[in-house]
Parts: C-alpha cells; structure tokens; sequence
DNA sequence: GCCGTTGGCTAATGACATTAGCCTTTGCGT
DNA sequence: ACGCAAAGGCTAATGTCATTAGCCAACGGC
C-alpha cells in the first residue's frame, strides 16, 4: 500500500481549507481524514489530537491574517492606515469563514510561532495608533477598542446577527470613519 | 420508579445554568440529563434534539438580555442611557458566561418568542440612538456599530483575548466614551 | 541490501446523539 | 372508585466521532 505523502504541513493547511468550507465548529477530524484519502487515526502521526490541530490552524491564520494586516498598513498612516488595516480585516474574514473564528483562540504559549503571529496582528492595530499619537496606556485602551470594532462587527456580520436588508459593507464603513472620530480625540492622542 | 417532574422549561433553565458552569461548547445532553437526575433519553421528551434545546436556551438567554438592557435603558437619555445599557451588557456576559454567547444565535422564525426577544434587545439600542438623535437608515449602521463594539470587547473579553495587565474594565469604560463621542458626530445625529 | 524509523492500517474502547419500543404513573371522565 | 389514554420515564440498539494500541510495509541512510 502506497503512503499518502502527508506531512503536519499538509495536514494544517488542510483542516483550513476546510474548516473554510463546512465552518470552524464542524471541523473534525474525520471529515479531514476523508478529504486527504487516509484514515481517521492516520491523522494521529501528525497532530496529538483534535484540539492540537485546533490550535495549529489557528496558529496558521492568526498568522496569515497578521501578514495581511501588517501589509495593508504598510506605507500608510492615520486614517488612511485605519481604513486599509479595517478593510483588510473584514476581506480576510470573509474569505476564511472557517479560518477567521479560530484566529479568536488564544495563542498557545508553548507554539512560540503561534505568540509571534498573535503578537504582530496586534502589532498592526499598535501601528495605527501610533499615527494617530496614541502610547502607552492609552495605546492599550485604544488597541481594545479597536479589535472589539472590528471583531464584533465581523463577527456579527459572519453569525448573520445583521437581519435587515441595509448594505452592510456601508455600515462598515460608517463604523470605521466613526473609530477615526473616536480616535482622534482619544485622551492622549493628538486630534487631527 | 418515581417521576423526575420535569417540563421543557426546567429542562431549558437547567440547561442555562450548566452553560454558564461548563461553557456554552460543552453543554451536552449527558451531562444535562445525568445533572437532572434523569436517562438521557428522556429529555427528548422534552425538546426535540440537542439543536433545540440549543435554541431554547438562546431564546432564554436573549429574553434575560433584553429585559435587562431596556431596564437599563429606562428612565435615561443620552450618554446617560448609553453607559447604563452598555454595562448592562456586559454584566450580563460576565455573570453568564455560558448564556452568553447563546444570544447570538440568529432567533428561530419558528420560534415568536425568540424573535420577540432579539427584537426587543435590539430595541433597547435603537431607544438610545434615539437620544441622540439617530434616526432611520443612520441608525441601522449606528446600531451595528454600538453593537459591535459591545459585542466585541465582551467576547474578546471572554474568550481571554486582553492579554496585557491593564484594568479591562477601564478600557472598556474608554470605549463607551469613544462611542458617546462617535455617535454625536454621527452622520444624521445632533451633536451635543 | 539491512535496519531502524516513519507513516500507514485495523481493531477496540468510550463519549455522545438519536431512535424504537416498553412500561408505569398520572389524571380525567364516568 | 375505575378504567384508560396520554405522558414521562426507562433500556436497548445504532451511528458518529475521538482516542489508544498494536501491526506491518515503505523509505532512507549506511
């Protein structure tokens, strides 16, 4: 019998792919094992188990959507910044249905990789604030605030918590310009 | 054998508090049926399936939510009316952990009292944008927005997603002022 | 080519959800 | 009181999924 050629690799890029499709809760390791053509406890040579994979795909997307964060504040400042990063959070979100709710879970502090993904995605929210003249402290509160504009927008959104039949990439766009009023006269920051 | 003398509504409030003891993912039918003391079985006959009961239980969770909110909301305007719905909120996640998340299940049309109670929810932010003169398609967005940025800091909160020391409660006071701030420069809105 | 490691497999176990079918309790109408 | 239908328990059986144990072939380095 002729080996499958998989690889831990493989296997994560894998589980996104279809946590994408069926969604994050119904990712399991069955439907997995099927989808690559081998046996459900194959898949066991190459995570410990259900939760470790869990955590790996995580893992990846926190770490895709920290590159596409930190890309799209690239060369920008401000309000500009602000709405690049904003736009590129909700893109990502929509694309990786499956994906975007594992980037939720806390990062695993043995998966130095994991920290560091989860460390620049913030790290581009920080960016933003420093633009607007937002440190320290304060950078802390604003950098909540923003991930919690963000998040629960995408995430209500995504849940399909939204009924009514307005356009919603219009309410997003309200919620961002309202972030930039909000930031602006943030305490601590400088108003434009 | 004695009768347990259960009815879907003890079954359904049973149900919530082992969510919010053992997490909203975690709330079984065995540990729900070996809690009450009865067969597993025997909850279907009192709700349908595991999905159901899923359902009634956010239909509950969503009805202690919104009472709370408009009790919060009553009597006040403005900023006023806005601060107390906003810790309302998130009080009622943080002593719910399990209920919480569980209001965030779409209501089920089938279901008028769910639908009821999403309704009345939302009502209680549309009471407020109301104060500050928010109306009409602006406050469709509006209301997304102030139910994003609560929804997100809350469940960020919850699923551990503020790493950093800094008080959370502090931050997320700064948020409700940043959301007073945004919503009087609101499109369509009256300034202070 | 030999041999250890690796990556597949099957089989067995255990949690949970679901359905079928049985049997007792309950309570209502007479 | 009584009879009886409905309601509310139960056990047993089935299916899905996660997990562990243990087998065996393929691969790769020497």
């Amino acid at each position: 019998m002729p080996r499958a050629g998989l690889n831990q690799q493989i296997v994560v890029r894998e589980a996104a792919r279809l946590a994408d499709e069926v969604g994050w809760p119904r990712l399991t390791l069955a439907a997995l094992a099927a989808r690559l053509g081998v046996a459900l406890p194959s898949l066991y040579k190459h995570v410990r188990n259900a939760d470790a994979l869990a955590q790996k795909v995580s893992a990846l997307a926190t770490a895709e959507l920290a590159a596409e964060l930190t890309t799209a504040a690239a060369g920008r400042a401000g309000t500009d910044a602000l709405r690049a990063v904003a736009a590129a959070y909700r893109s990502y979100a929509l694309r990786h249905p499956g994906r975007y709710p594992a980037t939720q879970q806390v990062p695993d502090p043995a998966d130095p990789e994991h920290v560091t993904a989860g460390e620049r995605a913030v790290g581009a929210i920080y960016a933003i604030l420093h633009g607007y003249g937002i440190t320290g402290d304060d950078a802390v509160d604003a950098a909540r605030g923003v991930r919690s504009a963000l998040h629960g927008f995408v995430s209500l959104e995504a849940a399909g918590g939204f009924g009514l039949p307005r356009d919603v990439g219009r309410s997003y766009d309200h919620l961002i310009e309202a972030l930039d009023v909000a930031l602006r006269s943030w305490p601590g920051g400088r108003p434009s």
